[in-house]
DNA sequence: CCTTATATGTAGGACTCCTACATATGATAG
DNA sequence: CTATCATATGTAGGAGTCCTACATATAAGG
């Protein structure tokens, strides 16, 4: 990503990491870097997913089965490994849907004291 | 807390215990049994905050000046460490709402393809 | 030719949370 | 009287996620 430095912490919401990327590949099978910059542009540059995070996401995603890749070439003419996200990862998608928003209203029930 | 089993991890939430906690001292002091209690019935039995998370949450945010304690006695007879939270713990606190805020803004505007 | 943007990946460490254990007391059931 | 439960605090050890920093490689542009 240029240089800009420091955004919002996605580490505030740790765990909402694999949530974000398998949505970005509901549209369309995407390389990593691409993925990044999807939730960088899309959240309107708050979020900023570090390499040293994508990737090893990346790879605890396709071991769980919610993901499959192959290498390809970029529209800039580069390598890069496209994601697909699989119907495993659709059920597992919608299950972390469900549950961050459970979570969120109990949360949100906390801070208004209910 | 009572025997009940499973209830939904605050792991999916990471980073936020410290908020509801300070959140629960900003009505009174209270010790750290009760302020679990507290997370956990206004949050209607979804949030669960475990001892091995609550002790060393209540350290740390001693640790950073953020509430300060004292031995005291429960209503029950026993003996208790109370918790209040300082002006320093205040301020963090609006600190880590705003960020909260900021954050999940910018996840729901991933999640909705923006 | 040098820098920048694109693109993937690993190593090592920090941090938070969890499970499981250890301890102690007041209240209640048998 | 004694066993169990709810209350109450704490530690030890480990799992998992994220970060910083590094290593590598290529295409494009100045």
């Amino acid at each position: 990503m240029g240089g800009a430095g420091n955004q919002e912490r996605s580490e505030l919401l740790k765990g909402t990491l694999d949530m974000l990327i398998l949505k970005t590949l509901t549209v369309q099978p995407l390389h990593g870097y691409a993925i990044a910059q999807q939730i960088h542009e899309l959240s309107d540059n708050v979020l900023t997913v570090e390499q040293g995070s994508l990737y090893p996401a990346l790879q605890r995603l396709q071991k769980k089965g919610w993901v499959t890749s192959r290498w390809s070439e970029s529209p800039t003419g580069r390598r890069a490994r496209y994601y697909t996200i699989t119907a495993s990862g659709r059920r597992q998608l919608g299950q972390e849907i469900s549950s961050f928003d459970r979570v969120l209203l109990a949360i949100h029930r906390v801070m208004e004291g209910a």
